[in-house]
DNA sequence: TCTTCCTGCACAATCGATATTTCACATGAA
DNA sequence: TTCATGTGAAATATCGATTGTGCAGGAAGA
């Protein structure tokens, strides 16, 4: 039934009149070391060509113990992941190897229950962004003698990269601050921060970054001026709503926490006049190419995915030691520079 | 230097008093038909359990022929194929399979080296969404005996599912000028469609739907209405500027193809004032849930990515014929729903 | 009592590669 | 002639599972 039972060295080797060491080694390379002549490793070669040859990777992994799967665990697919999913594919590509993207919907057992999966399948190595359990992975991974890094959710067992979202949110809270125009109100001319999730560490940083900048350029800062209980849209919205209606308009200075809280903020600033979303100065930690197309202008933070992913690669090139933490710098899209139409019309 | 050289089924044999095709017999649930005694099959799971084993699904895959890896092949990923690559991502994992996710830039020698790359790891099925050449990725899998499936890009060789484009494109048309308001002008009340690449299937079935409802319900067309030679962002605005330029205005029906052709118009748009925007009714033929939140209704398609999704791994599962093709209407984003609170304002 | 048949498991071959060991043969030095 | 040395490649063991076959021992039927 099966016409083409795949070839294998065994094949190429009765072919070849060779063994199949030898032909085994003339086809992975080795065949230098292992005292073979050139001429004898090119005619297998050739054959191997003409039979449309490839490795079984099954038995050299079996027999390696390797794989040459890199794999890549993260939450969901959301843009940020999306785009950290590209990079990963690309570079791993690149070195001849194979991706496997696992997303594992930022569930605890998920995330065991893949890792040992990825264990029995010998993964070479293995990168961790946004992991709900770091801890427990990291473990498991020493035992199972897998390399791997932490990306965005550090984790004190293995080596890690970050964003630093502390000084992010610093270098957008200063933009915000100048370009806003007060309201000559004293409630509504404090910075308010929107969305999130203060008990994660990636917003707990952000706040931090934020309070030190209005601390330092207003003077004073009141926890109040803080809702960071959810990622969720629609808690953005309500909060968002509730503040307007306490204050009797918009705060000249709004933070919005990600896009997802920046899309349920969008949803309650339609309900009101355009030109009252025009005094208020936006941030945006996340970036959103339809954010700089809105009517208003809207400052935003961009993740450097592509160098988050690089370091992390350098991190297990170098077999750095665990606890290794480097932080990237992320990028300000100002609006000053991409919305310059709009803002010039001021 | 290795502490805990991983157990392996003869391990278990070794402490259980047993051979190692008991082990395996047991441990992989087929001991019911090799005639194992229940206590003995749950005296070995139990040591299994102790000694935390888990399968080498290398040396499995090496003598079954198998891998339990489920391949999607796609292109990159921009919002649809990463819609795409979460519901794949999902229904493996429910079946227990590892899935394996490698975008290839819709390049042709990399699709190729890919599906090499992958029968090589011996996958169990392959997906292939948006393909390049579908017709060589198709001839390679029946030579290695891969099952595989065809997303989004139809192939003749092996089933597909694809989103019916022609009739999604009616639909939004259709809504287009249900809701549109005529402005007066014979050449601005003309519907225009924007953006793509009418030499491939998808644009060209887009513009059929369009041009379909264009001439049944206003009577005459012309291939001037169309501008599609690129999906580019740039391309959409330089021809929407160039529409406007020369209507006097913009016209009152715009269909605008795909999320990134949307993207480079509402460049455009941004530089006009708010209200001439306003008089036009757009269209757009792909999902972003910024577009509900302009402040001008716009009407889109989606693409049911779950269904798509769904209907794909049916098939598989049906062993379809070769050349089967599901077609699956996509979803209307009505601007009347979504956006109610604007265009009541009107 | 002597075949059958069934139960319960062990044995051994096998998947396709890699890595280590062995070996035939040639060359050259002693 | 004899033994060390080196070259090129074959032989063989091995990775860890699956799978077809064999074989005891006991029960059941003739």
């Amino acid at each position: 039934m099966k016409r083409t039972p795949k070839r294998t060295i065994y094949d190429i080797a009765r072919v070849a009149k060779a063994s199949p060491s030898t032909v085994s080694a003339a086809l992975n390379g080795t065949w230098k070391n292992r005292r073979i002549r050139a001429e004898t490793a090119e005619r297998i070669i050739e054959i191997a060509r003409e039979f449309g040859y490839s490795t079984n990777l099954q038995a050299r992994g079996l027999r390696t113990a390797r794989s040459g799967l890199t794999a890549l665990l993260m939450p969901d697919y959301n843009r940020f992941f999306s785009n950290l999913a590209e990079a990963f594919s690309t570079k791993v590509r690149q070195k001849g190897l194979c991706p496997v993207i696992v997303s594992t919907d930022r569930d605890y057992d998920e995330e065991i229950t893949t890792v040992e999966k990825l264990a029995s399948y010998a993964v070479d190595s293995l990168f961790v962004a946004g992991a709900a359990c770091p801890e427990e992975i990291s473990q498991y991974c020493h035992k199972a003698h897998i390399d791997h890094v932490f990306i965005d959710q550090p984790c004190s067992l293995a080596p890690s990269v970050v964003t630093d979202h502390k000084n992010g949110a610093r270098i957008l809270t200063e933009e915000m601050l100048a370009t806003r125009r007060e309201v000559g109100d004293k409630e509504r001319d404090r910075p308010y921060f929107l969305g999130g999730d203060c008990h994660l560490p990636a917003t707990a940083q952000r706040i931090e970054g934020f309070r030190d900048i209005v601390q330092q350029q207003l003077g004073e800062f009141h926890d109040d001026q803080i809702f960071a209980n959810s990622y969720n849209p629609d808690y953005a919205e309500e909060q968002i709503r509730a503040l307007y209606d306490r204050l009797g308009g918009l705060p000249s200075t709004l933070f919005v926490n990600s896009i997802s809280s920046f899309e349920g903020a969008l949803r309650f600033l339609l309900t009101i006049p355009e030109e009252e979303v025009k005094t208020c100065s936006f941030g945006c930690f996340d970036f959103e190419p339809f954010g700089k197309l809105l009517r208003f202008p809207v400052h935003m933070i961009r993740q450097r995915h592509n160098v988050l992913m690089d370091q992390a690669f350098a991190l297990l090139e170098d077999k750095a030691e665990p606890g290794t933490l480097i932080t990237i710098k992320p990028e300000l899209y100002s609006a000053r520079d991409s919305n310059s139409n709009i803002i010039m019309k001021k």
